[in-house]
DNA sequence: CGATACTAGGTGACGTGTCAACTAGAAGCA
DNA sequence: TGCTTCTAGTTGACACGTCACCTAGTATCG
C-alpha cells in the first residue's frame, strides 16, 4: 500500500472519471426506467433479486447483502414497495424475528413490462460500448473492491 | 449494438458487480468521511471542485457538468452549503442571470482537514487495490460511458 | 438454568434528490 | 423593434437514504 499523501494525476483523473460516471449513469437510468415504467432503478434491483430466486423471495438480510444496501433503507423501501404491491412481507417460521420478502404477481408483471427498455438501456449506455477484455476488468475490479470493504468492515 | 433481449451471463455478472460496488462503495466513502468530519460525500465533491479552480469559484452550471449532477440538485445542495458557509453565492456581472458560487475561508479548512483521510481511505479501498492498467481501463471506460450518455442525451 | 451478547428487523427525524413548474435574463431572427 | 425560443437558476412537494435508537428473538457460555 501507498502512503502516499495524494493521488498522482493518473490516480485522480481515473477516480474522478469514476465518480462523475457513477453519478451520471444512475441518474440517467433511473430516469428513463421511471418515464417508461412504474419502477425506480432501486424497485428494479429488488425485484431482479427475487425473480433470481425460485421460490421468489428472500429473507431481507440476504437481499440487503445482494444488493449492498443497509438494513435500514431496505425495510424502508420494501415497506413502500408492499404498500403499492410489488411484493409482500412473509413471516419465517425458522427464526421468528425474521421476514421474507416476496414478488407478488403485480411485481412480476411490472418487471417484466420494464425489463426489455432497461436492459436496452444498459446495453446502449454501457455493455456495447465496452470491449468483453474491458467488462471483465470491470467485473474483476468490482468484485476486488466489495471483497475489500467487506473485509475493512470487520 | 447487440439486439438480444437478454445480457448474456457474462455480461449480467460483470453489470451486477458494478452495480453493487457503485452502491457500497459510494454508502461507505459517505459513512467514512461523515464520521471523520463534518463533511458528506457531496459537500466533498463540490468543495474539491471548487478548490481546482485558482479563482475559487465556478459557474453553477459548469459545476454541475463538472460534478455530473442536475442543476436543482445542485442548487439545492449549494443552499445548504452556503447556509453552513462552506461556500457564497456571488452575483454574475457577465450575465444576470447566472451566479458563481465560491468556496469560503471556512470551506478551505474543512476539505483541508478532511482530505487526508479521505484521500487514505480511496487508496485503501480502491487505487490499491488495482493495478495501473486497471486503472486505465476504468477512466478509459467511465469517459467513454460518460461520451455516450452526452451524446445520447441531446 | 440465567446472564450477556448478538442478530433480524423496524421506526422516526432529518438531510438529500427528483420532478415539474416557475422567474428572469439572453439570443435568434423577422 | 418585437416575437419566440433558449438557458441559468430557483422553488416546493414529495420520495428516498441515513443515523441513532428500539424491540424481540437467538446464541453462547458460565
Amino acid at each position: 500500500m501507498s502512503d502516499d499523501k495524494w493521488l498522482t494525476a493518473d490516480e485522480q483523473s481515473a477516480w474522478r472519471a469514476l465518480q462523475t460516471m457513477q453519478a451520471r449513469l444512475g441518474a440517467e437510468l433511473n430516469a428513463r426506467l421511471l418515464s417508461d415504467s412504474e419502477l425506480s432503478l432501486s424497485d428494479y434491483a429488488v425485484l431482479v433479486h427475487l425473480t433470481d430466486e425460485p421460490s421468489g423471495r428472500l429473507r431481507l438480510f440476504e437481499l440487503a447483502n445482494e444488493i449492498g444496501w443497509e438494513r435500514s433503507r431496505l425495510s424502508h423501501h420494501i415497506a413502500r414497495m408492499a404498500k403499492r404491491d410489488l411484493v409482500e412481507k412473509v413471516a419465517c417460521d425458522k427464526d421468528r424475528r425474521g421476514a421474507y420478502v416476496a414478488i407478488t404477481e403485480e411485481g412480476r408483471q411490472a418487471i417484466s413490462l420494464a425489463a426489455p427498455r432497461h436492459v436496452a438501456t444498459v446495453r446502449q449506455l454501457v455493455i456495447d460500448q465496452l470491449t468483453p477484455a474491458e467488462l471483465s476488468v470491470i467485473r474483476s475490479v468490482s468484485n476486488r473492491v466489495l471483497a475489500t470493504i467487506d473485509q475493512h468492515a470487520e
